[in-house]
DNA sequence: TTTCATATAGACAGATCGGTCTGTATTTCA
DNA sequence: TGAAATACAGACCGATCTGTCTATATGAAA
C-alpha cells in the first residue's frame, strides 16, 4: 500500500482517479498513458488487463465522474436548501463553489466532447449521457418547485448553468455562478407563476 | 495557384484557413502539423517561416476566427433586425443557424480553453480575448436598447448564448438556440422594463 | 507448501509528433 | 536578364505516443 489515500482501492481505481484528475486538467490528448501509470503506481501491463485501450479508460473516466459529480450536487443541495426553490437555487452556490476551487479547468464533459468531437465516439456518447443525468436531477428538482413545466423550467437553467461554467472557464471568472443565480431567480419566478 | 479559393491568398493565409478547419473540426493536440500542410498546400518550411511554432499558428487561428466570426455575427444581426430589441433577440437565431451547420463542433473559443487550460498561455488568452470582443458587442446591443443596466443585461444574454452552445455540442441539439432565445426573451423584458 | 492469479519493471515495436536542414525550383522585381 | 526572396519536397532528428511482450515478484487460497 503505498500511500494511505490508495487503501482499500484497486488497481483499476486507482486508474481511473489519476485518469479523472489528469484528463480534466491537461486534456486527453495531451495526457499520455505513462504519465498516468506513473502518478498512479501502476504497471503498464495492469491497465491493459483492466482496459483494452486508452478510449476505453477515458470511457471509464467519464462515467466515474459523473457519478461522482451527480453524486456531490445532490449532496450539496440537499443539504443546504429545504425549499424546492432554495434548492433550484442552491445549484448555482454548488458551481459557484466549483469554480472558485483551484484545480477548476471548465466542465470534464464539455471538454471531453471537445476532444472528441464525433457524436459517435464513446466518450463523447458517454459525456452526453453524464449531461442528461444531470438534467434529469434539475428537472425533478423543477417538479419538486411546481413548476407547470419542469422540463422547460430545468432547459432554462442548464442554459445558464452551462454559460456559467463556459465563461467561467474562459475568463477565469468564478463571478459568473452569481450572475447566473441573479438570472435563474427571475426565470424560475417566471416559470412558477 | 492551385485553386481557384486560393486566389490572392498568401501562404500564410492558407495556413491560418486550414487551421481553424482542422482545429476547430478535431482540437488542437489531434490534428498534426503534416495534415495542416497537407491540406493546406504549404511546404513545411513555409510554416516555419511564418510561424514559430504549432502554437504560434494556433493563436493566429484563434484571433482569425475571432475576427470572422465577430464579423459575421454582426452582419446577421444588423441585416436581419432593425430594432435594438429585435437585434438582441436576433444574436439567437444566428448561433440556432450555426449549431444547425452540418461541421458545428462546439466554440472554437471554449475548446481552446480546453486544450490549453492554463489561463496564461497565448492560445488560452487569446480565446478570452476573442469572447471578450463578443461580450463588448452585445453590451453595445443592450445599451442600444436601451437597457438601464447593459452590461449585466450583457451578461445574462452571454450566460445562454454558451450555455447554448455547450448543450449544442455535447447533445447535438441545436435546438437549444430556440430555448436560449426564448428564456432570454423573458430577461430582455425584465431589463427594459 | 504448492498453486494460480495478479502486479511488477522495463525493454521493445511501430508509428507519429514538432521542428530542422538541404538543395532545388519558382516567383518577383529592379 | 539577373539577383534576391520565397516556396518547394522530403530526408532527417530526437522525442514521445500507444500498445505488446518477457521475465520476475508478490500474495492469497488450497
Amino acid at each position: 500500500m503505498a500511500t494511505a489515500e490508495q487503501a482499500k482501492k484497486t488497481k483499476r481505481d486507482q486508474l481511473v482517479d489519476t485518469a479523472i484528475r489528469l484528463f480534466g486538467r491537461h486534456g486527453f490528448h495531451a495526457t499520455g498513458i505513462d504519465t498516468i501509470l506513473k502518478e498512479a503506481s501502476v504497471a503498464k501491463m495492469t491497465l491493459y488487463n483492466n482496459f483494452a485501450s486508452k478510449d476505453e479508460l477515458a470511457v471509464a473516466a467519464v462515467e466515474e465522474k459523473s457519478d461522482r459529480f451527480l453524486s456531490a450536487l445532490r449532496q450539496w443541495v440537499e443539504t443546504r436548501a429545504e425549499s424546492p426553490r432554495g434548492r433550484l437555487l442552491a445549484l448555482f452556490d454548488f458551481y459557484g463553489d466549483w469554480f472558485s476551487a483551484g484545480n477548476f479547468a471548465g466542465c470534464f464533459f464539455i471538454n471531453a466532447c471537445a476532444e472528441f468531437a464525433d457524436a459517435g465516439h464513446d466518450v463523447h456518447k458517454a459525456a452526453a449521457a453524464a449531461k442528461q443525468d444531470t438534467f434529469a436531477y434539475i428537472e425533478k428538482l423543477a417538479g419538486d418547485a411546481g413548476a407547470a413545466n419542469p422540463h422547460g423550467l430545468a432547459e432554462q437553467l442548464m442554459l445558464l448553468l452551462e454559460g456559467a461554467t463556459a465563461i467561467a472557464q474562459v475568463s477565469s471568472a468564478p463571478i459568473a455562478a452569481r450572475r447566473a443565480k441573479r438570472a435563474a431567480d427571475t426565470l424560475i419566478t417566471g416559470a412558477l407563476a
